[in-house]
DNA sequence: AAACAAAATGTTAGCGGTAAAGACCAGAGA
DNA sequence: TCTCTGGTCTTTACCGCTAACATTTTGTTT
């Protein structure tokens, strides 16, 4: 900036000042420096702006998982917002682990972001000291825990998963199957599970849980697990997955085996991906609204950096309702 | 750092020390150091550190898009080589679009990150200039470019396609169709196209090709496009997709008319996605090792970092064959 | 032309760490 | 006993920008 500033004979602050939107700088003035600046190739420093400014433009995300979930999604969502108020994504991977996230949120940190995002509500203690103590926005999504660190962006997952066994049962189900990830970290999976759990015995259904394989689970595991069910002894009429996915790959499995989706057993997924509404038949799906959830959180960001945690703004708890997409793979048409 | 120097009695210096693994503290006043520092809710600053020491342990990449593509697998793969080595993956979207890139890659070198990753090898000239003259590692991903800004990791997706040609070929395929996207930005859908040009001239195959939608294109528009295909005057015995998600798509589309796959219509796809092995039948796929473009990418930049350009190390091209993987969706069994 | 407001630019002093170089000290070897 | 070595710790200055405040220039009004 220096030697931009002597090149131009300005000082090196109106240099500084070019290079921010907002500030007051002459058009010609500004123009001038632009173009040297072009020329000599410089490019803006911004670790020097963020320490003195004591603002770095970020905002730091942990998810689970990128492949096989939603929080692409979710991410997808939030970015789009934030890019486009001129914020930098800090994304960090938990791989469904909570130690993990513990290091992840420490490391973030470090790089002072203006706000945080996390998925989920279950922390270690640390962790939530950690969120508690850095004095900027945090944001839970996925999720709607009991004791929140700070604002909330989600949905019940024991209760999305509820609606659809109401409507299986309506559908004529009697006699259910859960299948899912192991739950070690998984806590949205797990909800959804015990979700399935209150709502089958809350009807009185008779319904079995099947377990394999790390979350996120994938098309091939989904295909697993249902040969799993056609193989046991009591016979199953309908089959909720923890997603899309898996659902996909059980729908495969009764495919392979010539067994008739919906009339013979019925399967439904979870989260809307595109492979529900190709898949033939297309499978009943609970819609989380993933993008929604992500940029509905970015919008919550940005009025907060805006305006201050004081702003008039923001209820703490932002409710984003499922969706229940009926389809072919629990009802015949 | 200085409050806790004062508390534990040292210089800063040394509290300095002792937040970084190499540089020499006695183990005892580490100790103590990282104690005290943890119970006064001290948390690291990195941007200070950065801008100090001139590394800033921020690798940048900008994708094309993490949805519906293979790229979040690359990302993966980086990511997981990058994170072991303590470095914070920048990730910007480019949305297919040369001038977003440019954006992008500027805004990204104002991180000052240690090495940038771009997704193949088209930029506009200000965006080569910047990364000429960035100082850092340039690596190139997805592509073999003609005249290469750094470091290559990739394939060449015509070769690829070609390939993939000459197996529909040897099937007994005699009419094709290519079905991808506009090609508006997308080189490597381009690339593909291409080479699925010049295959089928080369054997003197009939083709045809047809575009809709914008990359990265989905199940829904490969069923769409497979609508024109089975209604077109001129039938056709093999389609090729852009990727997987278009080939399922395809494949439904055809399962919904009774049209008999590979049979009546082979059809392939491009990426080896979860999809292509769950399918019913599944889908004969050119797997390009997505992630393995990554972590190859992240192992080169931790070995440069750690070694300098100098170093002995590190081939400027290094090329990941795909691997055709044939199945049902072309032969039948 | 004087009086004042608004816009444009300049000056000073850091932001919170760390590079570089040097000081101190215990134990080893001569 | 003296020098030397290596580990541990300290001193000093500064990374490249910008907050805060001061000053100058320009424009407007009466």
């Amino acid at each position: 900036m220096a030697d931009i500033a002597k090149a131009v004979g300005v000082s090196p602050m109106t240099v500084s000042r070019a290079f921010r939107r907002d500030t007051s700088v002459g058009e010609a003035t500004r123009r001038k420096i632009l173009q040297i600046a072009e020329e000599m190739g410089y490019v803006f420093d911004s670790t020097a702006s963020n320490l003195r400014s004591q603002r770095t433009g970020f905002v730091a995300i942990t998810i689970p998982s990128l492949n096989n979930s939603n929080f692409a999604d979710t991410v997808r969502g939030l970015n789009e917002v934030l890019q486009a108020a001129g914020l930098q994504v800090l994304l960090g991977y938990t791989n469904y682990d909570v130690d993990e996230e513990e290091r992840l949120i420490e490391q973030l940190l470090r790089r002072r972001p203006e706000a945080i995002v996390v998925t989920g509500g279950r922390h270690t203690d640390r962790a939530r000291r950690l969120l508690k103590g850095a004095g900027i926005p945090v944001v839970e999504t996925w999720d709607i825990p009991k004791s929140p660190v700070g604002y909330t962006v989600g949905f019940s997952n024991a209760d999305a998963m509820s609606r659809m066994v109401d409507h299986l049962q309506s559908a004529g189900a009697q006699r259910l199957a859960f299948i899912g990830g192991d739950d070690k970290g998984d806590t949205r999976g797990a909800d959804r599970r015990s979700g399935f759990v209150a709502a089958a015995e809350r009807l009185r259904l008779e319904y079995q849980l099947i377990s394999l394989g790390s979350p996120p689970i994938s098309m091939r595991e989904g295909a697993r697990a249902m040969v799993e069910v056609l193989d046991a002894k009591q016979p199953v009429d309908a089959v909720i997955c923890v997603s899309d996915l898996a659902a996909f790959g059980a729908l495969t499995e009764c495919q392979r085996r010539g067994v008739s989706v919906p009339d013979e057993v019925m399967i439904a997924g979870f989260g809307a991906y595109d492979i529900a509404e190709v898949a033939l038949p297309s499978l009943t799906t609970m819609d989380a609204h993933s993008m929604a959830i992500g940029s509905r959180t970015g919008e919550l960001l940005v009025a907060l950096l805006r305006d201050g945690t004081e702003g008039a703004a923001a209820k703490k708890v932002s409710h984003i309702e499922p969706t229940l997409r009926i389809s072919g793979s629990t009802v015949s048409r």
